[in-house]
RNA sequence: GCUCAAGUGGCGGAAUUGGUAGACGCGCUGGAUUCAAAAUCCAGUUUCUUCGGAAGUGUGGGUUCGAUUCCCACCUUGAGUACCA
């Protein structure tokens, strides 16, 4: 009986599908053990062999951990929300709910709900699917995937994953995303006490204000916010008080500068840009004011460095994130300026309005810069703001203002990408203005230059350019002085900047210190001074967290008076409307203002007509959707709860103590900054709060590798034939297709021969030839190469002509120059891709090779975490020992097991294996030990292995990488329940004991012959023997050796 | 520019408390089986070689009895990041 995957995949999976082997319980004896993927967004091309790459490793994961004796959750789900859901939406008028379902659960059949819920037979969609109903829309036709969709399920199930589907979550079905607005409120409802260290609940923060006003407490908030006392709080406006909480608020409303991206009609986070232009599409990005919601994540700045050092990913990983929080240590400086006649003019202005924190009447213009070089202040020779910066206009001088302002319309026009890109121009203007040097009181001449950037630090900095190539750079280019503070260094040519070896000199009482000493000192003074102090500065921005989107979670907020009110959780979730287009209104309000039913009636406690809105009882929702990110934060804690008692939380407290946090994480590194930074904040604040009681989301995370695309390339000249006289085409742009070889050479040589005609002419008819040749005729060769679809090539490289001629209709009369009667195609390794006719379907090959087969080679190809090309032709090998494998059970007249007592090669060779596998999957080494599996069953085939003893136990070592084989094996064996359920075999070292070793005999280092030797042997019998060996002698030809390394158990070198 | 990772046969890759480089698989070559093909099985496959051997893990140097592994410099590729004061 042979071995026939595809009955036994369905079986098994049937089998696993309804005893629901892989449900985890959430009450067990056993140790849990947590495995996750970064769930899927179900987009509607489906999978490529790519994307379960990190799902089997997980797999293999989870099921050894089963077999290992602990109780694992391995769940997944869909990031359901999000982009192109709504784009085709846009274009077709079906409600992006719908596409995302088939997207998941496919539309391939009459049996399929879904099919008959949305589509006709012949693929055309009901009218009731669409909102505008004008528009034909059919499933089947190319322009929207590739005529049928399998769905997301189906490919999965195929796979033979473990996951516990009863706890499937979709970010965007209401049950869900109830929770993710229930979280919403809560960061609304709390405010970060710098004291206490943690969020706390907002009315902490009220009665305090109540009781001793705002100058005591210690919370992270808006910068300028007015110092008020008790009385005056307790004077304030419901209003008034409300506004100066929201400065408070871990999610807050604030006219903030955004990435604005056109194109896309959205807010964009900074980690989704790319580049200055849109991660998404490539779009360009401007920056635009524009009233958000934001998240202040920059609470937890320090916490989320800190507990990088508790978990563990990899340094490259931590490295991101922690170049992202950008922590730097250093200074605040304030410089007062020199006031001028005009400025004091503004300054009487300016003091007419309320809360400017950077007029008082004492000091009246101040520059705060942040520096992390206190101690080179008296090199401060000018000071530079950002084109953006608020003092710009005040400050700027009659005589400069025309200059100043040139600078800043020149600036303004060059977009974010512009100024990326030209690192190396350097522009400013002087401002005509000057500051007063803190000590020395000197005038330090202010410029503006965008080098300084208005989004980081304060958009001011104290220009060092002794120490700091920007600075340096700038004071050149203007001819500012460039006073040298450092001892023994030449600056003539370029900045000095290495801290460590700073000597000051020139600076007055930091003269003769080091960095270390001099920046305390600096700081103490700047302190005494009451012009600085001691600061810490981060890089990571408050994240927005409103999108002007349709298919997203609607924030549970509505407004009365401008001021934005929760509404009360047991009223949620508040369900996304029904628009009647997918696009922004023609007033620019986001889509949901095209809803009708879109107020709140705070009497009612629902959701009503936008006609009722009175704003005394019914008040108008909030326009925006909250970004993909959202629904992602905290999933996993939702996985924590059986789907049957989900309800009454987001988990239940038992299920949250229960599995506490993710063990291992497995999914891609492009979620770096931001999922994985997202996440962390949100469990961060979930753990002051008290709603779940992990610090850290994610224990241990792998990112797996890309897998590319093995691209093939087609190389062809495209020839024409004119009649120079008549202009007439005799033969238009026909091709010949040559080799890669003739192409590179035709490439190389240019027009310099006559290559590409040589190749050309043997096809052309000899009368036109005959022409051409006497210059009647001229013969035209432009070449080129495309991309070839990989379905029509060989393991060999070799074309499948016919099937390609078929494909590309204007190659139909193509001529090709075969070598040995076949053309080869070239081969590239690029991302798997459809533009690039490389992806391969992972159905196809379940449906060729088996799942088993696939999980394998996904395996076998290389290290998890690194990126590396796919390769069909290379499946044969495994799927050649799944064969083997097979055979070694099953015989001709049945099974091969018997009870007979194993050999001792075969106990080693089964210990060793238990040995290397437990060590490659602790380590994830998945690559490797599928090639000991084959060692494995090669060795055992070779001892011709019956013994159940032996062939047992190697079925569950192999049963998490190839489950459907070693079910049906174990079955066969006599087994009633599924091999999860079956223990890790034991390693026994007795059996690799050993009492000779094959000792290698080296002569300078290098290997020349081996020699079999007892392990027991001394020293010096070891190397008495060796020196007496023929071989030995004959390395030596007659030389004296000097050195003799004997090294018991492993080698032998001799030196000489 | 900076940070990190990596350079090993025709290809994917294996080997690190420093100890037999190229496991395992693909591809290729030859053979068996077959009317033939597929499938299967067997043998070979780093390079050079006077068939005794010799060289060899990006390049150059160093440490060591011994280096793919450790150190220094350089080159190349990939990833991330970028005027962060």
């Amino acid at each position: 009986m042979s071995y026939h995957f595809n009955e036994i995949e369905k079986k098994w999976q049937n089998y696993w599908a309804d005893n629901q082997t892989f449900k985890a319980e959430n009450n067990s004896d056993k140790p849990k053990y947590y495995v996750l993927d970064m769930f899927p967004y179900p987009s509607g091309a489906g999978l490529h062999v790519g994307h379960p790459l990190g799902y089997i490793a997980s797999d293999i994961y989870a099921r050894y951990k089963r077999h290992k004796g602990f109780n694992v959750l391995h769940p997944q789900g869909y990031d359901s929300f999000g982009l192109p859901a709504e784009q085709y939406a846009i274009q077709t008028g079906l409600h992006p709910k719908i596409t995302t379902e088939i997207n998941i659960d496919g539309c391939l059949s009459n049996e399929n709900k879904i099919l008959e819920k949305y589509v006709n037979e012949d693929g055309s969609i009901k009218n009731e699917a669409l909102i505008d109903k004008n528009i034909p829309v059919n499933i089947k036709d190319d322009n929207y995937q590739d005529n049928i969709i399998k769905g997301y399920r189906k490919q999965l199930d195929k796979i033979g994953f473990s996951f516990d589907w009863s706890r499937e979550v979709r970010t965007s079905n209401p049950e869900y995303y109830k929770w993710t607005q229930w979280i919403f409120i809560q960061l609304f409802e709390s405010w970060y006490n710098n004291d206490s260290n943690k969020a706390e609940p907002i009315e902490t923060l009220i009665s305090k204000f109540a009781s001793e006003g705002n100058t005591k407490v210690n919370a992270v908030c808006d910068d300028a916010i007015a110092e008020f006392s008790a009385e005056d709080w307790n004077g304030f406006s419901s209003e008034q008080q409300q506004e100066i909480l929201l400065k408070y608020r871990l999610t807050y409303l604030a006219e903030t500068e955004v990435n604005w991206c056109p194109a896309l009609g959205t807010v964009l986070a900074n980690d989704e840009i790319v580049n200055g232009v849109s991660e998404r599409g490539g779009h360009p990005v401007i920056r635009k004011k524009m009233t958000q919601w934001s998240m202040r994540i920059s609470a937890y700045a320090e916490r989320l460095l800190q507990g990088l050092d508790t978990i563990d990913w990899t340094d490259s990983l931590k490295e991101s994130q922690r170049n992202w929080i950008g922590k730097s240590v250093g200074a605040s400086v304030t410089f007062n300026v020199n006031m001028t006649s005009e400025m004091l003019k503004h300054v009487q202005h300016d003091l007419s309005e309320p809360h400017s924190e950077l007029v008082s009447e004492s000091h009246p213009y101040k520059i705060e810069v942040f520096t992390t070089r206190p101690d080179t202040i008296y090199g401060v020779s000018f000071m530079t703001l950002a084109p953006e910066h608020e003092l710009v206009s005040k400050i700027t001088t009659e005589a400069q203002k025309a200059d100043v302002d040139a600078y800043i319309e020149a600036t303004a026009k060059r977009s974010e990408r512009d100024r990326m890109a030209d690192v190396k121009t350097i522009s400013g203007a002087f401002t005509g203005a000057y500051a007063e040097h803190p000590f020395t009181k000197e005038p330090i001449p202010i410029w503006i230059g965008d080098y300084v950037l208005a989004g980081y630090g304060t958009g001011a900095v104290m220009s060092v350019p002794c120490g700091d190539q920007r600075d340096y750079d700038f004071a050149k280019h203007f001819d500012i002085p460039i006073p040298n503070i450092f001892e023994g260094v030449d600056i003539s040519e370029e900045a000095f900047s290495d801290k460590e070896k700073t000597v000051i000199a020139n600076s007055d009482f930091l003269n003769g210190m080091n960095y270390k000493k001099a920046t305390k000192r600096a700081i103490y003074e700047l302190e005494q001074l009451g012009q600085g102090e001691g600061k810490t500065n981060y890089r990571l921005r408050d994240a927005v967290f409103s999108r002007q989107r349709y298919w997203g979670e609607p924030f549970p907020v509505y407004y009365v008076n401008g001021m934005p009110q929760m509404i009360e959780q047991k009223h949620l979730p508040i369900v996304l409307p029904e628009v009647e287009k997918y696009l922004p209104t023609e007033e620019g309000e986001p889509p949901l203002g095209r809803a009708d039913v879109w107020a709140w009636d705070t009497k009612n406690n629902k959701v009503v007509s936008n006609e009722l809105i009175d704003h005394e009882h019914v008040f108008p929702l909030e326009l925006n959707t909250m970004p993909g990110w959202a629904g992602s934060s905290w999933y996993f804690f939702r996985y924590m709860e059986e789907a049957a008692n989900r309800g009454e939380a987001f988990a239940s407290e038992d299920a949250l103590n229960y599995w506490e946090n993710v063990d291992l994480y497995i999914g891609g590194s492009e979620h770096a900054t931001g999922h994985l930074l997202y996440s962390r904040f949100w469990v961060k604040f979930m753990k002051d709060r008290g709603f779940v009681n992990v610090e850290e989301p994610f224990k241990k995370l792998i990112n797996q590798g890309m897998i590319l695309g093995t691209s093939a390339f087609v190389y062809y000249i495209f020839y024409s034939i004119i009649d120079q006289n008549t202009k007439e085409v005799l033969v238009n742009k026909k091709s010949v297709f040559i080799s890669r070889e003739s192409y590179d050479r035709i490439h190389s040589e240019g027009n310099k021969t006559n290559l590409a005609s040589d190749i050309v002419k043997p096809y052309i008819e000899k009368s036109l030839l005959n022409k051409i040749n006497k210059k009647e005729l001229h013969l035209m060769t432009p070449f080129s190469n495309s991309h070839v679809d990989v379905s029509f090539v060989n393991a060999s490289d070799e074309l499948d002509i016919e099937a390609f001629k078929n494909w590309r209709l204007e190659f139909k009369d193509a001529e090709f120059e075969l070598e040995d009667g076949v053309y080869k195609v070239g081969r590239e390794v690029e991302k798997m891709s459809k533009s690039k006719y490389n992806v391969v379907n992972p159905d196809a090959i379940c449906e060729q090779y088996g799942a088993d087969s696939l999980r394998l080679y996904e395996m076998f190809l290389g290290p998890l975490e690194q990126a590396k090309p796919w390769n069909t032709a290379g499946i044969t090998g495994v799927h050649g020992f799944l064969k083997k494998l097979w055979k070694l059970y099953v015989g001709d007249n049945g099974l091969n097991v018997s009870d007979t007592e194993p050999s001792k090669d075969s106990l080693k060779t089964l210990h060793k294996t238990i040995k290397k596998v437990e060590e490659d999957i602790e380590n994830f080494s998945f690559n490797t030990s599928v090639s000991t599996f084959m060692i494995a069953v090669n060795e055992l085939t070779a001892q011709k292995c019956t013994s159940k003893a032996i062939l047992e136990p190697l079925l569950i070592l192999i049963s998490p990488y190839a489950p459907h084989i070693a079910e049906e094996l174990w079955s066969r064996l006599g087994h009633t329940e599924s091999i999860s359920t079956a223990a890790f075999p034991k390693f026994e070292e007795k059996h690799l004991v050993e009492s000779s070793k094959n000792y290698p005999i080296s002569f300078n280092g290098k290997m020349r012959f081996t020699l079999e030797l007892p392990l027991d042997m001394t020293k010096e019998d070891i190397e008495k023997t060796v020196m007496a060996h023929e071989k030995t002698i004959a390395q030596l030809d007659g030389r004296e050796p000097k050195k003799v390394i004997v090294v018991p158990g492993k080698i032998v070198n001799i030196v000489g």
